[in-house]
Parts: structure tokens; C-alpha cells; sequence
DNA sequence: GCCAACGTTGGC
DNA sequence: GCCAACGTTGGC
């Protein structure tokens, strides 16, 4: 029972699976599967029901924190691995031997308007959050609990502005590809 | 156990 | 499209 709850993101391309297809799921709730990497695998473990997660849209323009989801169910097998005709199929993945897990995440909320990565860098309180980080591929990763309050105000911040730089509904210069950390 | 080669991520 | 950074693989 965690006394305070944490804080994380997730990332995910909007065109594989933007926070719009989790607002259009069932119970608006998704399985995270395909995390095939094990450092982000070991935070997902680390999750707890009540967490909450900022849901980041990479790869797209602007990359952009897109919303908030809660963790409604913590880590458990990701049969995706085991399946051959899965993307994120793993041959090293057994029933006894899953190696890797997911989590359940529900919407929380979406932002009216993004806030894309260029507002979060030269932020102060943001300095050392590890989505800034150059090189950072981590597509779990864990965020301070003061980190996560100043995206929410800068969220809640900037309507007018970032809606003049929300996600084109045209389409993506790159082919829609498969993405390491998710797959739907 | 080292480390070069390779494939992937992801911002720009 | 470019390329830096990273994780993984595999020869030795």
C-alpha cells in the first residue's frame, strides 16, 4: 500500500496509439503492452494502482505531454510476447518466463491543449526530468511529484496558445511504424 | 567479459 | 532526412 501515489509518463505515437484511441477504449482503460525494454519494464512493476501517469505523444509534431491516465492495474504478464504474430512478439518469452509485463492505464484527463516539449525545456523545475534529458529513450519512466504539478499548470496555463500548435490531423511524413513500447 | 557493429528511438 | 544516444548482440 503506497502511502503517497507516484508519479510517471508514458510515451506512445500518436499514430500507433494516442491518448484519443485510450479516451475511445473500453472504460476508457488499455493493457500497456509491448514495453520490451527493462529498465521501463522495472518501473512499470514499481506502479501502483492510483498512480498517475503523464501521457506523452513522441514522434509527432509537436512531441507533446497529450494528457493524464491512472493506473488501474499493476503489472502483470504481457501475453503479447507470446504471441508469433504479434510485433512485440519475444521468442526468449515462455508462460513460466514471461520476462515482460504491463499495467492497465485509464484516461484521466486529456488536455485541452498539449504542452509540447519545447514548453518544458527552460522550464527551472523542470531541468532535470528525464524526458529533457538528450538521448533519453526511456518510454517509462518516473517523474517528481513537483515535476508533474508544473505540467499541470502549465496545462491549464497556455489554452489559446497551444491549440495554435496542436497535432495536424494530416498525415505523418513517416510511415506509421511499430513502437518498442506499445502495440495496438 | 570486452567491445565493435548494428538496429532503434526520437528530437530536430 | 539526419544523426546522436542508447540497448542489444555476438565474435573473440
Amino acid at each position: 500500500m503506497a502511502a503517497k501515489p507516484q508519479y510517471w509518463l508514458v510515451k506512445s505515437e500518436p499514430d500507433c496509439f494516442s491518448i484519443q484511441h485510450l479516451a475511445a477504449s473500453p472504460k476508457q482503460t488499455t493493457f500497456w503492452s509491448g514495453v520490451r525494454n527493462y529498465q521501463a519494464r522495472n518501473f512499470m512493476k514499481a506502479m501502483h494502482v492510483g498512480d498517475r501517469v503523464l501521457y506523452y505523444h513522441s514522434s509527432c509534431d509537436p512531441p507533446a505531454v497529450a494528457g493524464v491516465a491512472v493506473v488501474v492495474k499493476e503489472a502483470y504478464p504481457d501475453h503479447t510476447a507470446l504471441d508469433p504474430q504479434d510485433d512485440h512478439y519475444d521468442p526468449k518469452a515462455t508462460k513460466d518466463k514471461p520476462i515482460w509485463e504491463m499495467v492497465d492505464l485509464k484516461l484521466e484527463r486529456i488536455f485541452d491543449a498539449p504542452v509540447p516539449i519545447g514548453a518544458l525545456r527552460g522550464v527551472k523545475s523542470l531541468a532535470a526530468m528525464e524526458l529533457l534529458k538528450t538521448g533519453s529513450r526511456l518510454s517509462v519512466q518516473p517523474v517528481r511529484p513537483n515535476e508533474f504539478a508544473t505540467v499541470l499548470e502549465l496545462a491549464d496555463l497556455q489554452p489559446a496558445e497551444a491549440s495554435a500548435t496542436a497535432p495536424k490531423k494530416t498525415a505523418s511524413k513517416k510511415p506509421v511504424k511499430k513502437k518498442a513500447a506499445r502495440a495496438k
